[in-house]
DNA sequence: TTACATACTTTAAACGATTAAAGCAAGGGG
DNA sequence: CCCCTTGCTTTAATCGTTTAAAGTATGTAA
């Protein structure tokens, strides 16, 4: 079967390209097409299958409609969340999306937006890695169109829509202190990202609110593969800490994986509350409280705001959500 | 920030365009270019942080060097891990690959292929939905390179990676009854899906080789809702069901869900054998025998099978792999 | 009869790359 | 002096679209 093109169905027809192209692009009024003419095209264009050319049209148009999205890990619940919330909006708006995911790796991360700009996607959504503040700037410099989601730098003024990280910790840590826990542990990763260190924050801020003095061993910043270690230090000391606080899915799937292990009851033994929701938290024996994010609205969000920046230009948005507390019965109500 | 093309290159180093499209694609000695205007063309596109414009390179050399994916359902297991293979594949391959999601729809799935097409992917990989037979005849028709994965139809020659589901669920069974179950419970869906149909034939060769009358409400072709009743209907039954054999992930965690709702230990009360492995297995108090299918392989399989129908077209290739019977605790065995 | 509007349709130049083919200058052989 | 190489560079067509601008034919008014 050989490709038809416009050529092809300009010659079946008996006019020129310009006609056709007029006519199967609903300009044939506008353009004063002959209806007999109009109808023959539609028809030939129907008989012999025509399948529009995206490349040449996106090169001449110099418009792709597609969007570039960069994850930071696509195992993350929230990576796979948020780009569905993404594509669903973008589908909505006729634009197709292209993703990759860094794996946290700043490299990775420059590679994939470079790949994305050279394929001349209309603009970008991103998860930027740690310390690529320097990628960031570049797109600045460049007038590339991005919005960045999750993540953003203090220090760098872009548009970003992102969770008020330092609320949902503020409000979760708040919950803990209600139901009567008193020696809360943060698990955080060990980082210098913005969004995770507001909500160690809005953590240590909750309890200086509460009149709760704070002990440094109960902030754990740690790696993933560490958690045994911090476990056990906080809570085998004289004073073992009545709640997990974990900064993120993965940590406590980690975390929980643990206490099974040490056959320690959840919220028996120690109560946890987590951020965000893992698939894996559903066979748990016990609904886990955390802190959900929305991710459909900021995917929504996302899209819209790199759609018009895309349109018109020159806007500038900084959007923070707010996250629910969903609670669940992994915290001890006594 | 303006765009620089080949043109401005060209006109900063004051040679053609031709010149430096020879240089920049390493034909430099092939074509005899003169050492000092590479030399200068090289570093005029790096000071000029010069990047190929690959629209109009794939419409120049009608290749996109883009791979279109459509998976069943995003939110199976088996998805992200055959998405994140080929991924990684078709990025050894210098290959990017766009996905879209036919959520088991069988004209999203035709909406999707087509999309792709007219993005002139070079190729798809592709997880048929059910009952998409006329969209696959008229891929081959149309001479588009593809292949399938995880599921064919067996009444149309294409080219495809697949599990031996046969001999897997033969195998799995075989387990059960060696471990002396001897009322074995098949959960599968309600379907038409040839892969999945393959199961249940295994199973029941299975026990029928093994000399086991089977029973045919043993047998529960169901939608996921309705596992409640099914599960009732095979366990509180005079002559209850010692084992369940789930044919997919997704039916295993509804199933275990309801069998921690209705307080049923496994493997105590009912032993428990699943198709694959979810994200939610992890924290289910018991690690859960399952059938693991090598998704690695299967990515790597499909994307190279599509590289060298691209390359070299018509090559026929039809591969069955084997799954990893991966042995839990949640399978009595006494 | 001329002029001009109306109703269509075609021409041809883009978009940014690739690449066969042609062009040009210098040097060598006869 | 003419012709042919060798070494290097440019010209121009092409990929499949879009779209201003120009073209043509017919009808109508002055």
């Amino acid at each position: 079967m050989k490709k038809v093109g416009l050529k092809e169905i300009a010659e079946h027809v008996g006019v020129s390209t310009a006609l056709v192209s007029y006519v199967l692009n609903g300009q044939a009024i506008e353009k004063q097409v002959n209806k007999e003419t109009a109808e023959k095209i539609l028809s030939a264009a129907e008989a012999l299958n025509y399948r529009p050319n995206q490349i040449a049209k996106s090169l001449k148009m110099r418009k792709t409609h597609t969007i570039g999205l960069v994850v930071a890990e696509i195992n993350y619940r929230f990576s796979t969340g948020i780009t569905r919330a993404i594509e669903g909006e973008a589908k909505k708006n006729n634009y197709t999306v292209i993703y990759g995911s860094s794996n946290e790796n700043q490299e990775k991360f420059a590679e994939l937006v470079n790949v994305f700009i050279n394929r001349q996607v209309d603009g970008l959504i991103l998860v930027p890695a740690e310390h690529s503040e320097e990628q960031i700037r570049f797109l600045q410099k460049a007038e590339i169109p991005f919005v960045l989601v999750d993540r953003n730098f203090p220090d760098i003024k872009t548009n970003y829509i992102t969770l008020d990280n330092y609320k949902a910790a503020y409000k979760a840590t708040e919950y803990l202190i209600a139901t009567h826990h008193r020696r809360i542990c943060m698990v955080n990763y060990k980082t210098t990202l913005f969004n995770l260190l507001e909500r160690n924050r809005g953590y240590r801020d909750a309890l200086k609110d509460h009149k709760i003095p704070f002990k440094q061993k109960w902030l754990q910043s740690i790696n993933v593969e560490d958690i045994p270690q911090a476990l056990d230090h906080v809570l085998t000391a004289t004073d073992p800490c009545d709640a997990l606080f974990f900064a993120t899915d993965t940590l406590a799937l980690h975390g929980l994986k643990y206490l099974n292990r040490k056959k320690l009851n959840v919220p028996g033994d120690v109560s946890v509350l987590s951020f965000d929701e893992s698939d894996a938290f559903e066979l748990f024996y016990t609904p886990i409280t955390h802190s959900r994010q929305p991710l459909e609205e900021m995917g929504k969000q996302a899209v819209n705001t790199l759609l018009e920046l895309i349109d018109h230009n020159k806007i500038s948005k900084q959007i923070s959500l707010e996250a629910d507390l969903i609670i669940g019965k992994s915290c001890k109500e006594s």
